[in-house]
DNA sequence: GATGAATGAGCGTTCATTCAT
DNA sequence: CATGAATGAACGCTCATTCAT
């Protein structure tokens, strides 16, 4: 086996396990199982339990930012870079079901709601591609001058409450169902006379 | 003391309790203490944990639906209606941050998605106002043609980030932003060209 | 069962099994286990190990205190209430080897240091027999002029070797053998020209 | 790196460590990491715990008892032999307060009972300066008649808890409270009429 | 009805020891 | 020889639930 494939597959397991039953129905031994190593051994990666989940969280994070980043070319207009993003993202999810289910319980948490605070008080994440996009609108005069976190709220809001009826089945999210749904959340977010 | 206080009592203690902690931090005998009543008290009104936090939900969901039929004229053309039923959902979660604190925790737990399968799966909920506004939309061709569900997230999930913005602080929702994401809103699930 | 008789039985199987075995070799699920009930009832009666183990030694130090202070006479010159007084702690040993047991494992663990800690730094504590006596010798020039915490060790020093021999069965205390010891305790603090 | 010099280093991280933390206190692991070797090489060396902690009690021993033999001669009167070797032990301890540390924990502990017993009930320790003085002095008559475990612990038992009590600072233990101390000890075990 | 003492499975975490490299 | 990753039993503690009073 090689090295540091253990690490890799604790974190496989704790974001399988977390996804599908949520922090309280994962405890480590579980995910120790799951992994296929002892409980012990979870320990010799992560310091604790809220190790481990903050270090999964910031790695799907990352892995969905250089996704965002790769296929953005900054040189499109806004309209067609926001509707390029937001499409990302759903189609992200809908390929990566399990990632959006972590996601959720991580941000409907403790831990991720620490996150959040930190990110919003800190200074900008100047490798958030999203951020960019909004303020730039913004300034532009393409979309409505609201505050950046009350335009992410409108892009992202309507994806979170649908991804999760796709992951349960209750919606079913097809290419041209994504498109409607990106175009009408550029229709929130862009200013109404332009 | 009255029939049915007790019982009052408890569903109050753990809904504040679970708001302000969540379900983690809020165990059956502080939710007691906090009632003024023994741990197995408890258990005479509610057949267990589960029973509980479900009636609880079902109260405040009946609370809310109440709330938004009375003040909901049928008379009104659907944008002012849709506009006044937004504005009161959002004004009312902004008057009463534990009910939000309460439903959020709520629907991000094992309670919420099983609650969320029996209402989608289950029958039309014939009492619920929105239901009514959407489809009604639709069908006079003011809002887009798409399905419910999706017109819901366009909807309410905006509303579900900022509130959880303003209730930690992050977001100040006055009356006027209030105004101008209830008309965003709006923008999202209107017909284009109408 | 009687009231309050689960919460002595606690104490006793946890004195017991510390004294066997020290702290490190006496888990709550044994004590538990000693005293005939399940773990999570040591929970209801001490908040945690800490408490139970600090309430412990309090107990044994008040009833220690209390015999002392019972069968000792004002009145009686220093010598004899000296002599009568220490007497009675190495007999109070010799009959209660557990409480030496304890005793000695509580002053050697982190526990019995913050405890001495409180008593040398804070004030004198009154009701204190012992002390009295030192401060008392001193004072009418009968005991040498050395600080009490002097005066309380080559007064206590020997016993606490002494009865751990006895308790291990390497020295035995008879009473003659203890009027011996506690005359030449007295021949360590008393002034050499008196 | 000369040969032993890594066991050297091991036992000198358990002395140090344990001195400052207890046996609680000191895992292998940090043994180990502060001997700047692995975990795994500990027991390359040593069994197990067991046996570095004895080997490490016998090594300090050794070494105290080396100390008193170079200086004490054995041509100078008993009581002054007394005097000095008492005041030696004190004066080392003062000046090693982590090699008084250890011993205290090796002492209170499972180790400690054991060794002790192995001692007494063994063969008499020829090399012993302590029992060779306390011996000769009962047989001369300048000593009480006592079994040489009361004068042991007559001499030796005051200075036990002074130098815990200097260790945390409760005493100041300097050269004129030690010669004043080690007479008091002198008082108790001297025959009173010569 | 109402109580709260009692239960015990389950949790996160530690650490002496082993062993493949 | 030396390493340190891996183990897993054991720990202190929590809490949903039961039941004698």
């Amino acid at each position: 086996m090689k090295k540091g494939e253990k690490r890799e597959d604790i974190m496989l397991a704790a974001m399988e396990l977390i996804a599908e039953r949520g922090f309280h129905g994962s405890p480590m031994s579980e995910i120790a199982e799951r992994a296929g190593v002892a409980t012990g051994t979870i320990y010799h990666y992560f310091e604790n339990r809220d190790v481990l989940i903050n270090e999964l969280h910031l790695s799907l994070e990352e892995k969905i930012q250089e996704m965002l980043r790769e296929g953005c070319s900054e040189e499109q207009p806004i309209r067609e870079r926001f509707l390029f993003l937001v499409g990302a993202v759903v189609r992200y999810f809908v390929a990566n079901p399990l990632h959006y289910r972590y996601m959720e319980q991580y941000f409907n948490s403790p831990y991720g709601v620490s996150r959040r605070r930190d990110k919003i008080l800190g200074e900008a994440d100047s490798g958030d591609v999203v951020s960019k996009i909004l303020s730039e609108g913004v300034k532009q005069g393409i979309m409505k001058n609201l505050p950046e976190g009350v335009l992410f709220a409108l892009t992202f809001g309507p994806l979170l409450v649908l991804m999760r009826d796709h992951v349960f089945g209750f919606e079913t999210l097809d290419e041209k169902m994504i498109s409607r749904i990106v175009e009408s959340c550029w229709d929130a977010v862009r200013s109404r006379y332009v």
